[in-house]
RNA sequence: GGGCUCGUAGCUCAGUUGGCUAGAGCGCGCCCCUGAUAAGGGCGAGGUCGGAGGUUCAAGUCCUCCCGGGCCCA
């Protein structure tokens, strides 16, 4: 046999002996020498964990941040802002679907053509930072050593740890966000903590001073003694607590006007029967609360008369034991307001006063009202016009202005002592413990109190500048009609928050934040005016918030001219700071951090000139109340419009029975693990085919799943390169495809996969980019397509037309699936655009991430297509069916296909391959398809076809025409 | 306790304004191929749609209650 090999064949050899060791012996083999099998360099193992960290040397190589918004200048900007993950810790699985999520945004923005910049953040201040250094600080002993120090040096040198440790995680971070193949301006991120940054919090900051949002006020706040402390809710853990429960009465001043009110005659004073679970707040209570709806009884307790709601006097009586019970009279609350009563060890009057927060769930209907120690109990304070009254201090324990006995012990020795007291003075009625869900102090686990502060608020029901409307109403003006929601529902969440959020609490008593600029003057008074926070901005923007504690007073308010300002205090204004400065005190309330994070749409991005108002954030839906609502007010406040036009959540990462995910329960994954078992582009595959607003189920077998679908595309990419090794691009003009090959339907459904995969994007369904994607490369390509065109490719002359036009569609093929896959598989899709390259050329310079989507080439496609598949599903079941028959390999059959109305003739030999069996003949008469047994059919050696032209060569190998053919060249 | 939300085959998800025997992929089972080969192809079995009531000629789809999960709040 003699064989005339040419440059295709020999290249083919070259593949045989890569995969297998070539059997002489077998003739077989000898016609596989002949055939054009595919040949890649692109492995079907992937190796990710080792191969991608070459990818990400190669783009940074490249600069290809830099380079893209470079090539992007002039296009349509898409702008995209990060919300800014705590710098603490490394990342962990919340932050992988997040970012990824994002990056998904991020390159198919850019696939599409816009330019979209991203500058990745990090919260740099706060809490637990702090909490950490100064753990560290005490357990090595160097506290000790700074209480030597003045107090701003103590606290640079607190403040100093603590940036350093918030660099040390951010570079961490970055890295670790690196490595998810995320892209993203890591050169130039932003930190809370920087400058520039905190310039823009001020100016923020600022210009809600100017319209009078933010004021100072006594108010009762969550107080964390551990650190000496307000909590914002974010830093509390709701924990069950067990306390000390008490009835107590309270003595009625003037027996006679409850008499008169329940119209009885009283031949002793009566009492108002209250009941509280925290009898340390006893000393400050100033008022018992009624509901005017309620009734509330006046009954005979054993030896005592006192007042309790109607409703709860079963409970109440028998909770506290009373043997005999007497009703004496009945009212309504309302007619109980008013009244006074002795307050049980402290010398004062007090009324009782109405309240909607009165219920009847428990304790007596008549509540204890201690206006330092609760919300409610405030602003019922604020409405009577009680004093906010709080004698606890910062340490826990009573000032001076409490009974002597109490001064200065910590509120929990005060408990049992008080409960003591008032049962030796007769006031007690009953004590039991109860066990309730209490506010906890998330870093220290301790109980945390109410406590009345001077705290610094942004005041949400205030008139702003911008219509007089108020933060409150701007916020849900904007969430109504100007912002898009994915998913919808996100709009009904946001609203319900909106609508009962209280007053904003800026200030913490901390050290590691941006100080809230204000000075105190000798007489009490407070500096701290638009014109004075510029000033200060100005400074922090040149050195930083540190000035805060390294400079003196008159030196941060150098720039600034009191005498010039008129809302400086008046000894300011009329004296100015000469002479006066020495009186300045700096005060050393900082920020909350969610106030720093708020304020970013103007540090990083409207301050910055990158764009404003921003068209995306994207966070967890746990940011509905923290980052998109706290960045919210402060941009309506400034600018009376929403930072952002639409807004996007994701659900929480749980474990695969649904549970959330905790250390302590021991079911976390580590993203680390994730990566060097799977690799990034294999959790970004899985990620995108996620269901990403719901809760999301995580577990290895997952990951591993996604794994096996992430090789079905891998695959698909590899065939398709394989056989495109000695193609030439551009050579055949696909417009010319004939309607009815099987090359037009592929390149037809390719186009309508990139549109709706562009749609996909465009809306965010990166879950139907995926299912689009893969079904795409599984059945119409890999079990229809390229089972279909496997025979010519093989076969066929290298250079015959047909297995050309079938090469220029598969290269057209391979340039869009890159593109589609990249925002999802960067390494993937770049290895496989930069190889498609290498087997043809050798070069290596390419990059698919620098393309964007093109036109597709127009083809016309023949209708009869539909009909096609159609049957070709109901041939595939016959064909299933004949296995019986011994008809096990289907180039063994022919197939009959009835075509009462002639639309497959059309599809000509075609539609033997779409069958991948040997022949197939069109009838008008029949009915059913029929499957013909070909065995005794000539088959061709080459092919392994049992076709017409099969019959014995020359040379004595039985061939058909067109192998034979192939073999002449 | 309240607000928002989720609960469809073992797993991930589709199921449009209520309307034919509830779909897909993965996995699984069986089979084919051995010229995409630690690949590829075909066929098939899996669900009383979290539970219980109700509205309707008709409910996975609407209403009520319950169970379980998540986020946020108290």
């Amino acid at each position: 046999m003699s064989l005339a090999l040419g440059p295709t064949d020999l290249f083919c050899l070259g593949v045989v002996r890569l995969c297998r060791p070539p059997m002489p012996n077998s003739t077989r083999t000898n016609f596989s020498k002949t055939l054009n099998l595919p040949r890649t360099g692109f492995p079907m193992r992937a190796g990710l964990a080792g191969n991608e960290p070459t990818s990400i040397a190669r783009w940074e190589n490249v600069r290809l941040y830099e380079t893209l918004l470079a090539q992007r200048a002039g296009a349509e900007p898409f702008i995209f802002h990060d919300g800014p993950p705590y710098a603490n810790g490394r990342i962990h699985v919340g932050q992988l679907l997040n970012k990824v999520l994002k990056d998904f945004v991020v390159r198919s923005r850019l696939m599409a053509g816009r330019r979209c910049p991203f500058v990745p953040g990090w919260d740099c201040h706060g809490l637990p930072i702090e909490h950490k250094v100064m753990s560290d600080l005490v357990s090595s002993g160097k506290l000790q050593e700074l209480s030597a120090l003045g107090e701003d040096e103590r606290r640079m040198a607190v403040r100093r740890a603590c940036r350093a440790d918030a660099e040390k995680y951010q570079a961490l971070q970055a890295r670790d966000l690196k490595r998810l193949l995320t892209l993203a301006d890591f050169d130039n991120p932003y930190l809370t903590m920087s400058p520039d940054y905190e310039k823009g919090v001020l100016e923020v900051f600022g210009s809600l001073l100017e319209q009078g949002l933010v004021y100072r006020a006594l108010k009762s706040v969550h107080w964390s003694i551990e650190n000496r402390t307000a909590l914002a809710e974010a830093e509390l853990e709701y924990k069950q607590l067990k306390d000390v429960a008490v009835y107590v009465n309270f003595e009625a001043r003037e027996r006679a006007a409850v008499a008169g009110v329940f119209g009885v005659d009283l031949e002793q004073t009566p009492s108002f029967m209250i009941w509280t679970t925290t009898p340390w707040t006893l000393p400050a209570n100033l008022a018992i609360a009624v509901r005017p709806a309620f009734r509330y009884a006046l009954v005979r307790l054993d030896d005592t008369i006192t007042v309790i709601a109607s409703e709860l006097l079963d409970t109440v009586t028998g909770a506290v034991g009373s043997v005999s019970v007497e009703r004496l009279a009945e009212v309504d609350g309302a007619a109980l307001v008013g009244l006074t009563y002795r307050h049980p060890f402290c010398d004062r009057a007090c009324p009782i006063v109405e309240a909607a927060y009165v219920t009847l769930t428990d304790g007596t209907g008549l509540v204890h009202t201690a206006p330092g120690h609760g919300t409610d109990d405030n602003l019922t304070a604020l409405r009577e016009g009680l004093e906010i009254y709080c004698p606890v201090r910062g340490d826990g324990t009573y000032d001076e202005t409490v009974p002597r006995w109490l001064v200065g012990m910590s509120i929990w020795e005060a408990n049992p002592r008080i409960v003591e007291h008032l049962r030796e003075s007769g006031h007690l009625v009953h004590d039991h413990t109860f066990v309730h869900s209490y506010p906890h102090d998330w870093r220290s686990k301790k109980p945390v109190i109410f406590r009345a502060t001077e705290q610094w608020f942004i005041g949400v029901d205030r008139e702003t500048a911008h219509g007089g409307r108020t933060l409150r109403e701007l916020a849900l003006a904007t969430c109504e009609s100007a912002t898009r929601f994915y998913p919808e529902w996100g709009r009904n969440r946001m609203r319900g928050m909106l609508q009962t959020r209280p007053d904003w609490c800026l200030s913490r008593q901390r050290v590691w934040g941006l100080p809230i600029p204000a000075f105190e003057l000798p007489d009490g008074e407070i500096l701290l005016t638009p014109r004075s926070v510029r000033a200060i901005a100005d400074v922090f923007g040149a050195h930083g918030s540190d000035a805060w504690f390294t400079q003196k007073p008159e030196d941060l308010l150098a720039a600034y001219d009191p005498t010039d300002d008129p809302e400086a205090p008046e000894m300011l204004r009329s004296e100015g700071l000469r002479g006066k400065t020495s009186g300045l005190k700096k005060m050393y309330d900082i920020f909350d951090v969610w106030f720093e994070s708020g304020s970013s749409w103007h540090s990083v991005m409207r301050q910055q000139g990158r764009g404003f108002p921003i068209d995306l954030y994207l966070e967890g839906s746990d940011q509905h109340r923290g980052w998109f609502q706290l960045s919210l007010l402060p941009c309506v406040g400034v600018t009376g419009q929403s930072p952002f036009s639409a807004v996007l959540t994701h659900g929480f990462v749980v474990d695969a029975v649904g549970l959330k995910m905790s250390k302590s329960v021991g079911n976390t994954i580590e993203v680390e693990d994730l990566l060097s078992r799977f690799g990034a582009d294999v959790c970004r595959w899985w990620v995108s085919s996620l269901a990403y607003e719901n809760d999301i189920k995580m577990n290895l077998q997952y990951l591993a799943s996604a794994g096996d679908t992430y090789r079905k595309v891998r695959n698909t990419l590899r065939f398709l390169l394989g056989n495109l090794g000695d193609f030439q691009a551009g050579s055949v003009a696909l417009e010319a495809l004939a309607p009815t090959s099987i090359d037009a339907y592929v390149l037809g459904q390719a186009r309508e996969l990139k549109q709706q995969v562009q749609d996909a994007y465009e809306r965010y369904a990166f879950r139907q980019v995926h299912q689009l994607l893969y079904d795409f490369c599984n059945e119409t390509l890999s079990a229809f397509y390229g089972e279909a065109v496997k025979d010519r490719l093989y076969c066929d002359r290298p250079d015959s037309p047909r297995r050309r036009a079938t090469q220029a569609v598969m290269y057209e093929l391979v340039e869009l699936l890159c593109r589609l896959l990249a925002p999802i598989l960067p390494h993937t899709a770049d290895e496989a655009y930069r190889q498609l390259e290498v087997d043809r050329s050798g070069t290596t310079e390419r990059c698919v991430h620098l393309q964007r989507l093109g036109p597709m080439p127009q083809v016309q496609v023949a209708e009869g297509f539909a009909a096609l598949i159609e049957v070709r599903e109901r041939a595939l079941k016959a064909l299933e069916e004949s296995k019986g028959r011994g008809l096990d390999n289907p180039l063994d059959a022919g197939v009959v296909l009835p075509d009462p109305d002639g639309v497959l003739a059309v599809f000509g030999d075609d539609l033997a391959d779409i069958l991948r069996v040997s022949r197939v003949e069109i009838s008008k008469d029949a009915v059913e398809i029929r499957v013909d047994d070909l065995r005794s059919q000539p088959r061709c050696e080459r092919c392994w076809r049992r076709v017409d032209t099969a019959h014995e060569r020359g040379d004595g190998a039985t061939l058909c025409d067109r192998c034979a053919d192939a073999l002449l060249r």
